[in-house]
DNA sequence: GCTGCTAACCTTTTT
DNA sequence: GGTTAGCAGC
């Protein structure tokens, strides 16, 4: 490592190693830099230091272009730049307090590029972006519309054909492609799903809809165009990607676009944490990045870890090194040892729930917060059982991860209302707000939407739309809101009459109207916090929060609660005490994601990137069986489980093996006494596995 | 034409 | 256990 002579190196970057230094400092116009930044080993930080850094070097804050993968990650590295920057100057301080006005995911940065250059590429700059669900609905429309829901062979459901069709965006492949590698059983519909994808396309354009890979497809495309390409690209002098092991292809090849030969350009990422490839992201755009370039990129390893325990990085080193292809980097730390990571059999799922609870009250009780412990899961469903432990015992939680609140049938029917009222050409909404009213269907409904598009823009005829004798004074209560909501009034006070008047149609839509109410009020609290209409429905549809409140209801925020999560939803946070649920073949590996050589790996990834959330303690739980529900025929029943196959026998010295709870004798000729029988069953075949 | 009922089918991870 | 399609009744 070449270290720069000390006298040159800035104070603000002092606190770094070598190679974290070496990155903060690579030119600000030198050609492109890769990151190979493993588990906890600064990365945000550094990433930080270098904006930092280019701000000291008189880079302007709305020439850097910073891509992390959630909202949440960009406003960290804001802050953390913020604090470097006060070590700067005073007026380095202003600047960054100032803000980076395009930092964001991919998707929010593309639907404020794409407004900014509606006009001149033929799109509506109104748009209204829908979220998975509504294209679905979109979707299914379409679908009925071309008479494929009425064939002899069933059709592929509507999430089915959205998820073919986004893949097909996402990875830049051609349909006949995409079915083969993720949909085979599809094949046979090939001609039909294509003409299903162009009336969906034109369905979205007449209604001025963008869905969520149109944010990056139509900036894909719009930097295709030569001339658009290098104004995007020399209005952003600097590019900064974390997380970029997650990326698929079209956002590899719109940063392309921007940035041709590289220069500005730094990308920062693990190849050993990509989880994302169901998404369309590709280890091979960090593999192969560096020879994208001519002079290649310049590429620097972050491999000294701050977070973990030296017997936990062992552990989850020996998991990651059965991987195939990677930049090979073994993580190695510091601290002073610890004890060794556990894999804790227990009996089953109500045992697991046990278990953990148990173990988080005597840590909490040992003085780590509930707050520095988590428990992590491959799905979101797998929690259920300890959710309800957690419950009981009066234990606060925030899960994180799975059933968004958006996703809430109340809560879309409010947004559909507002989304209507902003975009009466969004037929979705339009269709799923009109029928809310008693009495009207989605017979009235399409005629009331049909009726409107022919008619002059605005909503001035709709008190007069032809609805049901029975529905009348309703719909003209409707109308009358409708019609208020569209005139400029000060933002919240739209949201909370519409708030207002679907409370009053609660009662009649959900027998648990009460449950329900308190979302509408969440709702509403959240829409407060943005400054107007068009925002509040942008950022919630990208940037949802990230937690459902549940009847337990949010804790407070200064309250201390347990964190719950997917493994999905844990990438890039750390904790004190880490727990894995289900560490069993079928939970982990999915059994769903069983099929090929490619998505093992991955699942082998997902535990890795699980194991080194951890800084000091980390349990890995087998149960000896599981639950599944309604497989086919046979109905709800447990399964026998073994040990997840990333854990082979010759890791084993890396763990502290036990159970829970430590055995007892056991009675003969019980049926307790038969399934330990069987549990030693799936013991004997584990050991050969 | 709307609503409620039954039968069948699917079940991961997220912007 | 949750959602969707199709059918009968109002």
């Amino acid at each position: 490592m070449n270290a720069p002579a000390a006298h040159l190196v800035p104070d603000y970057l002092a606190g770094l190693n070598d190679a974290q230094r070496d990155a903060a400092l690579h030119g600000a116009d030198a050609g492109p830099l890769l990151v190979i930044a493993g588990a906890g080993s600064g990365k945000t930080n550094t990433l930080a230091h270098r904006v930092a850094h280019l701000l000291a070097e008189g880079a302007d804050p709305a020439q850097i272009l910073l891509l992390t993968f959630s909202r949440r990650a960009a406003d960290e590295m804001i802050r953390r730049v913020q604090r470097i920057a006060a070590k700067v100057s005073p007026r380095h301080a202003r600047l960054a307090q100032g803000g980076f006005p395009w930092a964001g995911t991919f998707h929010s940065v593309g639907a404020r590029l794409l407004r900014e250059f509606a006009g001149r590429i033929g799109v509506d700059p109104g748009f209204t972006i829908h979220d998975r669900e509504d294209s679905a609905d979109l979707i299914n429309l379409v679908r009925h519309e071309l008479g494929l829901s009425a064939k002899t062979r069933r059709f592929p459901m509507k999430g089915t054909c959205l998820a073919i069709y986004s893949a097909a965006v996402n990875t830049c492949g051609s349909l006949g492609e995409v079915l083969q590698a993720s949909f085979p059983w599809c094949s046979e519909w090939e001609a039909d799903l294509r003409a299903l994808f162009l009336a969906y396309v034109e369905a979205k354009q007449a209604q001025q809809v963008l869905d969520y890979d149109d944010l990056l497809l139509y900036w894909a495309q719009m930097v295709a165009d030569p001339a658009l390409a290098r104004e995007v690209g020399s209005r952003f002098r600097h590019v900064l990607v974390d997380e970029f092991q997650d990326t698929n292809r079209l956002q590899a090849g719109l940063l392309r676009a921007i940035k041709p030969d590289g220069r500005g350009l730094t990308v920062v990422g693990d190849d050993a944490q990509s989880i994302y490839s169901f998404r369309g992201a590709t280890v091979r755009n960090i593999l192969d990045f560096p020879q994208q370039f001519e002079p290649p990129a310049r590429r620097v390893t972050l491999d000294r870890n701050y977070r973990s325990t030296p017997p936990i990085l062992a552990a989850a080193n020996g998991v990651i090194a059965q991987a195939r292809e990677r930049f090979c980097k073994d993580l190695w730390s510091e601290r002073p040892s610890g004890e060794k990571p556990a894999l804790v059999s227990v009996r089953d799922d109500a045992d697991q729930a046990g278990y953990v609870v148990e173990q988080v009250l005597a840590r909490r009780e040992a003085g780590l917060r509930l707050k520095a412990q988590a428990v992590l899961f491959r799905a979101s469903h797998h929690s259920v059982r300890l959710e309800i432990e957690l419950t009981r015992r009066n234990i606060p939680f925030v899960k994180f991860g799975g059933l968004k609140f958006l996703e809430a049938a109340h809560v879309k029917d409010v947004l559909a209302v507002l989304r209507w009222a902003q975009n009466p050409r969004d037929r979705v909404s339009g269709f799923r707000a009109i029928q809310l009213l008693a009495g009207i269907g989605p017979k009235t409904a399409g005629r009331i939407l049909d009726n409107l598009q022919a008619a002059a823009p605005g909503c001035a005829l709709l008190a007069e739309q032809p609805v049901p004798d029975g529905a009348r004074p309703a719909w003209r209560e409707f109308a009358a809101l409708i019609a208020g909501l569209e005139s400029a009034d000060t933002w919240p006070a739209p949201l909370e009459r519409l708030a207002q008047w679907y409370e009053s149609q609660m009662e009649r839509l959900f027998d648990d109207a009460q449950v329900r109410q308190a979302d509408i009020q969440q709702l509403a609290r959240i829409a407060a916090t943005y400054p107007g209409r068009e925002r509040f429905l942008t950022e919630l549809t990208l940037d949802p929060p990230d937690a459902t409140s549940d009847e337990a209801g949010v804790p407070l925020r200064d309250e201390d609660y347990l964190i719950l999560s997917t493994i999905h939803s844990a990438k890039g946070r750390e904790w004190s005490a880490v727990s894995l649920l289900n560490a069993v073949d079928g939970c982990l590996p999915s059994d769903l994601a069983t099929g090929s050589e490619h998505e093992l790996e991955e699942e082998m990834r997902l535990l890795y990137v699980a194991m080194t959330r951890a800084r000091d303690h980390l349990d890995l739980i087998v149960p000896q069986r599981f639950y599944v529900t309604g497989q086919a025929g046979s109905g709800d029943r447990h399964v026998y489980a073994s040990r997840t196959r990333f854990i082979p026998n010759r890791l084993l010295d890396r763990f502290a093996s036990r159970s829970w709870p430590p055995v007892e004798p056991t009675v003969t000729g019980t049926p307790e006494s038969r399934q330990h029988a069987i549990d030693l069953a799936a013991r004997m075949r584990a050991m050969w596995r």
